[in-house]
DNA sequence: AATTTTATTGCAACTTAGTTGCATTGTGTT
DNA sequence: AACACAATGCAACTAAGTTGCAATAAAATT
């Protein structure tokens, strides 16, 4: 489990002015386990405080370009958020399970070798290197409309 | 630059009948040196014979369920296609342009120790592997509307 | 403090990728 | 030919994300 970082300090980090809003949306993603995709994080958001889906959509770019926030590709092209932190939250591959959609984080895999060989063939930015793994996550493996299908246990 | 496999053997492979639509999509996939998105793959289909959008989406799902084709989120969440065998188009990562959404594939690079390190983690199958980095491409890197805003060249 | 300026948010309308249902056409089998 | 079934096309739809513009909130200027 991730520990959190300070949402005050991510904004200061990129010189982002603190508004209610953006506030709000760093709070539920820096409390997520795992990466989350802006319909879940409507859903959140709007427990406590309304807010439009164009509001969402701006700031999480906004946080993307501020280098507050990772962008990720999740399922059928939807965007998965998390907090771009090297101490709280260093980078690390993805595996999203095709079933559900669900983006978990790959913890302790250390794929800077694999940076190391790919850092010189082109203009790539260091954050931008994104391993993503797809599969079944283990929610849905046990859902009986998956073993029906005579899948792998 | 990749060598081409046969279409009629895919899909042969595949147990999938022959049609001309499939042999179609399939050439123009086999042919492209790029994964290939499917409004391009529309554009080029087109040249030659008209096809519905729908019977193109159509014929990728089942080309990808058959494992005719292996498919990748690209930018923005649109999917891209190449033709999966692995002796003339091995598994590889690819690079995804952020300013043109081209994808380019990353050839000669071996991530099997990565792929070794994950199997076992989770329900994983070897194809679903996707590893994939972002950056700008060359072709964007000279533009001047990229070079104005004072980026690395 | 009142006013001007600028940044942030909301609303409506739009774009684009992809999907679904159903009718139509094509293909293979007897 | 008649039948069954697979493949295609069409129209309408969903869902993610975007754009333009007006309304509001915050910050700066007088």
């Amino acid at each position: 489990m991730r520990k959190r970082c300070n949402v005050v300090e991510l904004l200061a980090r990129g010189q982002v002015a603190s508004t209610v809003h953006r506030v709000g949306v760093l709070k539920v993603i820096s409390r997520s386990p795992k990466a989350i995709a802006p319909r879940s994080l409507l859903q959140e958001i709007r427990k406590t405080t309304p807010i439009d889906k164009v509001t969402l959509y701006r700031i999480l770019d906004l946080f993307v370009a501020k280098k507050i926030l990772r962008r990720m590709t999740g399922q059928k092209g939807t965007m998965c958020y998390e907090v771009m932190c090297e101490k709280h939250n260093p980078q690390h591959p993805h595996f999203v399970c095709r079933t559900c959609g669900d983006m978990e984080c790959l913890e302790g895999i250390d794929i800077s070798d694999v940076k190391q060989r790919l850092r010189h063939t082109r203009y790539i930015e260091e954050e931008a290197i994104d391993l993503k793994l797809e599969g079944v996550c283990g929610k849905c493996r046990t859902k009986k409309s998956f073993k029906k299908k005579g899948n792998p246990v």
